[in-house]
DNA sequence: CCTACGTACCATCATATTAGAATATGATGG
DNA sequence: CCATCATATTCTAATATGATGGTACGTAGG
């Protein structure tokens, strides 16, 4: 969490540059799937799944649900553990709220 | 392999059929671009810019400037008025407010 | 060590998104 | 009306994204 300096929007804002964060913005195209949003619902209450888990209930193969659920953990939307043979993945809680706080910072900047 | 046992993720999508608002939607992917991010850096301080002053001010062809300048407002980020030849944008405060409420009711939902 | 299983990576294809050029629509002023 | 300016729309080419199958890596167990 640093706050970069940009000087460049600095003549509009005379608060801070906010730029957003290259975490935020993973964060954004992360969510903005309906694939992967279809994904996160299956986290709903904690959930814990595997990838293959996840593959079946979102209904995309296995490789697929790979690749979304490293999206999504690159946007700061979930976790892993490697559990055995098996990696679990569940829901990222703080990582999530962390986004939305800088999200909500840069729309009080530019909105 | 046809029919599976779901019963876990179905009872949780069941019980909780919280899918994002195609407007939230829309304002995910409005946002997940650098080009608009440089667009709405532009609408600071609640300034209102034609689409030939953001077509230049963010390196863009006027058709492009309007074309995205149409998905931000798709997405409830900005708003237009027509000023005589002119249309203005200007950020829509209520329009993000709107959409970072229901990103928030959904991650308090999957996460 | 060898095998079985789960996951991650790669190449490939289908689709979606983006930008620019040309054109259409709408508004103002003569 | 007509000319003109500003914005919107449409079409096309380039690029990005998403999904799949095959395959390699890593782990648990015989």
């Amino acid at each position: 969490m640093a706050a970069r300096t940009k000087s460049e929007a600095q003549a509009c804002a005379a608060i801070e540059p906010v730029e957003l964060a290259a975490a935020t913005h993973d964060f954004l195209k992360a969510l903005a799937s309906p694939t992967r949003q279809r994904i996160m619902l299956l986290f709903a209450r904690g959930a814990e799944l595997s990838v293959n888990e996840v593959a079946e209930h979102a209904g995309v193969s296995q490789s697929a649900a790979s690749q979304q659920l490293d999206l999504l953990r690159r946007g700061g939307v979930v976790t892993s553990r490697r559990d055995g043979k098996a990696v679990l993945y569940r829901a990222d809680k703080q990582g999530s709220a962390a986004a939305l706080a800088d999200l909500q910072a840069y729309l009080q900047n530019c909105c």
